[in-house]
DNA sequence: TTAAATTGATTGAGCGCTCGGTCAGTTTAA
DNA sequence: TTAAACTGACCGAGCGCTCAATCAATTTAA
């Protein structure tokens, strides 16, 4: 997993001088406890191994790092920072062709498919952070909705998309985020029934609703009174 | 919290004999750990403070229950059988009247929006859980989603849904669980702008499609050709 | 009738161990 | 030479779980 640059650098202190020393050690440390976390979780992961898995030592760690929340802290910022990364990048090809919500939507789920672990890991130790950063998880939360916001609002704007009330809009953008979650948290079901193509498509289906209609009509909208 | 008899009552053993004190002090204990789960999570918990809360001693709760993990399972079976509880009875209400999913969703929101923390919990720590247990908490969710796959089946069979088939149902009412979920682990945003008859409202047109149609009509099945 | 024996529930001090965090000392590099 | 980076043995608080001892209730037996 790429490391990009994430508020919590500036956040969480190190007594290490060299800028890109923190820089270095610190993805090693991310990446270690990514794996480590994704495979027995944060409580069960002991500092020993993360430290381990990154090549240094305990002690050394702790230069990194005041605390085992700090690794977490750097861990969600981390994964946060790599899934808007990919979203912002993925949505350039949604962009230009007629039906940019459903292209959207489509490049959004396949990020969600793939970073599967990475998002239910965020989901499942929020709750450890301490309040002050459990806030920034959360708000980071609403700034991948927010790129939803802002998409459909130009959408219903320009006339592409019927008119849509503040109200309405946010809700659909909480819904399209979640239910891209949702793949991620229910697949060992899903899975067995879906592949992420098919998921795709019937959700698309069911947020924009078929050729028959649907609640928004992004086809119809533009000729209908 | 009722304590309704679950699966977990026979998995989990006991030291103890009476069949009835085994019933009454594992309620105390469940009781006691949820609110202690809720309040600070699974991890942050004591078995001494669980002992505490149920007024029992330390020793006196692992006659009932051979691990902490044992409490959390049972925390989890007592959660799931309370919210299909209530969903069930909430249920009863919904048919009859002419837009029965709409009254489904709306009864299986208000279930969620009043056990908000306990639903979370669930979430959170399920993860913890031993596999095997796990498994059993994961097949808990499936069975909800059930309930309305059959509600959807009807529906459509009986013609007041248009034709839907197996693969669109089953991913409907998946939505439905999950949106009701949304509710509550965004309830700290969502809650700012809406309050819970609205986001029944608003997801109520977003599932069955606003007057104008949508991705399920309800009202327009039967006259359409 | 009642004292003795038995059963099963209950207590809580404390054992054993884990693991987050520290620090005295060593290595590196400029 | 020396400051910064690094090591890993060590510390000790905390916690899950145990078990010897007690208590209450019931059964037995004289």
């Amino acid at each position: 997993m790429k490391n990009h640059k994430s508020q919590a650098t500036k956040d969480v202190p190190s007594q290490v001088k060299n800028q890109d020393l923190i820089y270095r050690r610190r993805m090693q440390i991310i990446d270690a406890a990514v794996k480590l976390f994704i495979d027995k979780g944060f409580h069960k992961t002991t500092t020993r191994e993360i430290a381990r898995e990154a090549g240094i030592s305990t002690g050394l760690l702790y230069e990194y790092v005041a605390s085992k929340d700090d690794v977490l802290y750097l861990v969600c910022e981390a994964i946060h920072a790599e899934v808007e990364h990919r979203v912002a990048h993925a949505l350039k090809k949604a962009t230009g062709g007629r039906d940019v919500l459903a292209g959207m939507i489509r490049e959004y789920f396949l990020v969600c498919d793939r970073m599967s672990d990475h998002i239910l890991l965020v989901y499942q130790e929020t709750r450890t952070l301490p309040p002050r950063w459990r806030k920034r998880v959360l708000e980071n939360e609403l700034k991948l909705t927010g790129v939803f916001v802002k998409a459909l609002q130009e959408l219903a704007d320009t006339g592409d998309l019927p008119p849509l009330d503040k109200q309405e809009i946010e809700l659909i953008a909480h819904n399209i985020t979640v239910l891209g979650h949702m793949w991620t948290f229910r697949r060992w079901f899903l899975g067995r029934h879906f592949k992420i193509e098919d998921y795709i498509k019937v959700q698309t289906d069911f947020i924009l609703g078929k050729s028959t209609g649907g609640y928004i009509r992004a086809d119809s909208a533009k000729e209908e009174s």
